[in-house]
DNA sequence: CCGAACTGGAACATTCGTGTTCCATAACGG
DNA sequence: CCGTTATGGAACACGAATGTTCCAGTTCGG
């Protein structure tokens, strides 16, 4: 199972199913491949050659995902500051994967089933929260697997905010922010 | 289209088919009716009854839906109170509603699309938020939708968290609660 | 007790998504 | 320039869900 490097044209091919299947299963989960191809600017037939089934494709997109994730939370750089400043830079990451974001939310079964937890992500982000804890930025009150879903659902509600008002990008992640901010602090 | 009163057992199957419609279509929106009619203990025959259409149980749901909402958003009295005391009635109220909170989280075109915004709580939350605003109780810089898309967005958050968790009930409705005030508060 | 209402199983036609095969065409590299 | 590679359209078989019809069994009220 060599990692063999496809020609040029082949990756790229790959990559804009993969973009087009993330931000068309995004909206529908249920969407048909004749769709995300449509979206790809695909044949249904060279769909189906780069992904035979329709499991391969998720297990693709999956794939992908979790890169993006990962590089994400390196970006966020979690060990630095306090637990709350390290949240706030996550914060941040995460909202820039856009499409992504409502994928993860609306699947989770996507990012549970498999291979997820494999030094993704979890560990540091509950090193993050245990910081934050002792620092006090965070409140002692809130375990860390529930700060994990409140800045999940935050997000989420802010990139369906973004999608249907009139509010720049800029905007709704200041919102995010603030929200997620103020839901985690000590309560005084 | 006389509003006939059905007999009691038409009535009762009826009941029995949106609730199981209700607990389905929240964890699988994409469920068969096979599958609707068996969580209902009723034949598939005996739902096409009720239902002719998919459209049909759908339009039924959200009905049921709306109506079961507008009882909620009533006993949270929004008109009483500080802007933030009654957020803080309005979240417990929501939250019992149970699957119909991921079942609307998960379908916002479901009660989007038709009649929804006909007088169902809109106009009273935003009184109740613009009334927040005014004694200090929550953040002016946060919008009356964002908020109300920060306690959709915490309530699923809680309900989700709820299934996945072993906690109580009780516990997760204290950390919705103490989240949504935390993130609503004005910042010090 | 009898008839009307309610029920659910079985069978059917239809539609839609899926996965496959075959073939013709366009692009790209040596 | 020619062959390899990538592409996409057309057609097909298959399965699942849907919507319909028919019929037999059960329940309930009068």
């Amino acid at each position: 199972m060599a990692t063999t490097e496809e020609t040029g044209s082949r990756a790229r091919t790959r990559q804009a199913i993969l973009q087009a299947a993330i931000e068309v299963l995004s909206r529908n989960p249920a969407a048909s491949l004749g769709e995300i191809a449509t979206a790809a600017q695909v044949g249904r037939t060279t769909l189906h050659r780069y992904f035979a089934e329709r499991s391969d494709l998720l297990a693709g997109v999956v794939e992908e995902g979790i890169t993006r994730l990962n590089l994400a939370t390196a970006r966020a750089r979690l060990a630095e500051g306090t637990g709350a400043e390290a949240l706030h830079r996550l914060c941040a990451e995460y909202f820039d994967l856009g499409d992504l974001l409502s994928l993860v939310f609306a699947e989770p079964q996507l990012i549970t089933d498999p291979a997820w937890a494999t030094g993704v992500c979890d560990d540091d982000f509950h090193a993050l929260v245990a910081r934050g804890h002792a620092d006090g930025s965070i409140d002692p009150a809130l375990p860390a697997t529930w700060v994990q879903s409140v800045l999940w659902a935050q997000l989420y509600a802010g990139w369906s905010y973004l999608l249907e008002h009139e509010v720049s990008r800029h905007e709704v992640l200041g919102l995010v922010t603030r929200t997620v901010a103020g839901a985690v602090a000590p309560r005084p």
